[in-house]
DNA sequence: CATGAATGAGTTTTCATTCAT
DNA sequence: GATGAATGAAAACTCATTCAT
């Protein structure tokens, strides 16, 4: 009965315990939903009875949004990047939203934290809140910036569209809701559409003589 | 107090029950998602009893689906008045995503729809293909059609990408997220962004020297 | 429109409702069981809705007990028909006992009675009691009487059997819950059943040297 | 007020439990057959919620098709017990059907499978089944075995019919089904009604002069 | 007479939560 | 810490009964 490296002590294995808890909850809520999720379901997921999932949560509503907190990468840090980034001011922008594609719409936690978002914000306000301040502000927060800073620097036309980030950004959520809406059904080339997208946004429509 | 049209007849009544009892539904499952609504509580909306909803739908998922069939307005003649659409490309272009805008994001209904279609979708697969079928493939066939016609004609530049159509496409679907997210708390001018879009679109963020 | 012989008048469909109902009662609450009938299914097998079945009886309970009153084609003149027998006493009890499977075993109506009487009694106390005189006391007495004449006559020998006219009288029952049980599915010879009954009542399975 | 072994462990709790509920519901569906029992009017019987007789049987139909078989004792041993019998063929079976007739009619838990039997098998056909596999066949196969040795060995006549062994068990059903019917009502004496039924069957009703 | 929409009091079943072990 | 038996409050669904037409 030694103590070998093998099995983890007890005091590790306590530890790991909420946030097991969380992981099995993120799966059991984005796939059901919060009301039709039981947390008994949480429980086996895992192995383990729900009485040990009330040890750690006091209330199925607890858990949710501990998972809902838990599960959140924000995102805030990408503003940051953006002073990082090199090149010409279209090249950044590109650089920018594939990183955001990335994060946001290939990033299945992510993903399906919209999801929560949009099927249980009228239940847990907050999440929309949050879900606004961790991804969707620091984004268009970004995009803002660069597009900014690119009209500065005359690479940018001024117009319309630069004040309006979300024109910008629009294609990520896209991406984001189409996956959600269709899983494996309709597998979709992120990084083309992106790439597509940035192109559009850059060049236009229109035939330039 | 005379005899006046105040209170309808039987037969009156009765036509009516079926969709009164639908359109309630819309709203209970539209503000709490299908499980956390209760039978009672779409009855009740109505001060009727939830005897009375079981007369006309046999489950609560019956009741869900025939929602969905009855709120759903597809729009699939939008692809047929693209046809009639006149002036420049770009124009048609226009007039075309403010049309999408107006029945799509700014149409509570249909918004709600897609909202119920992304949190339900796992439990009830078809009314996903069916929200594909009549808002997304219509749009996205109206506007790839009319990027075609324009290219063609010579206005449209031709490298634009693949993904053209769902690109110009996609501030439709921002409109309505953000608007499923946000309610009333923060109104967001669609025309407005969908102007944006479209000169973004047509002309690019690269000034053309 | 000529009043033709054809569809009855007025009056006589009116008299004819009760009787279509409680014969539709019959089968439904002998297929189901009381609890687990519906006054609906009852109208429904006549094609009539459930408010005309309460134009004539009250409640269910009322209804099922007119029922049972009026499917018991009681039986007690089968007392009285014992005295038109002819022949000797083990004849007339072989035509007696043939009888009585015909009008208790054999019958549907009668047998399903029993069936009721037996699922029911518990519920509807008095219908035991109407069982009871109107088949089993009606049966006995009439065996027990026949059986005493044969005693006092000489052909039949004194003793115990002959004071328990049940004994007599068992393979009628036997019969009737057989086909109760299995319905079609173990087809019983009944009159074969009930003469080999007869054969060994009379002549026992002893030898006699 | 020392600990005696008054109140039963958990662990002992739990061994018991299913048994318990199982003999509830016999109570319960015996006493009012299987629509008209609650499921709540089982656990009340024990001080439990019905909450916890769910947490033993999924469904009310469940519960009743498990105490079905927890209350089948089948006495198809009796079959077994027939090689054991001792003496004249008459006495041994003498011997069977007082066996019989304690196993089958004066056991009030058998004696009730019948009427449950009777009463549901058109909803649960296969109980029908069991009913004839368990209780039925087997009598049924040891008096024909019976019968059959007591020929051979020339102490029972040969001419005796084909259903003998049905006839010869008729009593003991008659014995359970008037018990069904009448409860404490009309007492019988079932030893005395098998012994005349026995000298019926050996001896027949004629006199041999 | 007959209808069938509507009700309301049940009944089955589910599940978050508690707590003795 | 962990269990899982037990609870109780709720939610889906049913159906006998009523009553306006």
């Amino acid at each position: 009965m030694g103590k070998t490296a093998k099995k983890p002590t007890r005091a590790e294995q306590k530890a790991r315990r909420p946030r097991e808890i969380l992981e099995s909850a993120f799966e059991e809520f984005t796939a059901n939903g919060y009301a039709a999720t039981r947390v008994e379901d949480v429980a086996a997921r895992l192995g383990i009875t729900k009485g040990t999932v009330y040890l750690y949560f006091p209330t199925k509503d607890a858990l949710f949004e501990a998972m809902i907190r838990h599960m959140s990468t924000p995102f805030t840090e990408i503003l940051a990047s953006v002073e990082t980034l090199q090149g010409s001011y279209s090249e950044r922008l590109r650089v920018l939203l594939l990183l955001a594609h990335e994060k946001i719409a290939d990033d299945r936690k992510t993903r399906e934290l919209l999801r929560l978002t949009l099927a249980e914000g009228a239940r847990f306000p907050h999440i929309v809140d949050r879900h606004y301040d961790e991804f969707i502000a620091p984004l268009l927060g970004a995009v803002g910036a660069l597009v900014d800073q690119g009209v500065s620097s005359g690479e940018f036309r001024d117009g319309a569209a630069a004040s309006v980030p979300e024109v910008v950004t629009s294609s990520v959520l896209h991406i984001a809701v189409m996956r959600l809406m269709f899983a494996d059904r309709k597998p979709i080339d992120g990084t083309g559409f992106i790439e597509a997208h940035v192109d559009l946004a850059l060049n236009g429509l229109l035939k330039h003589s």
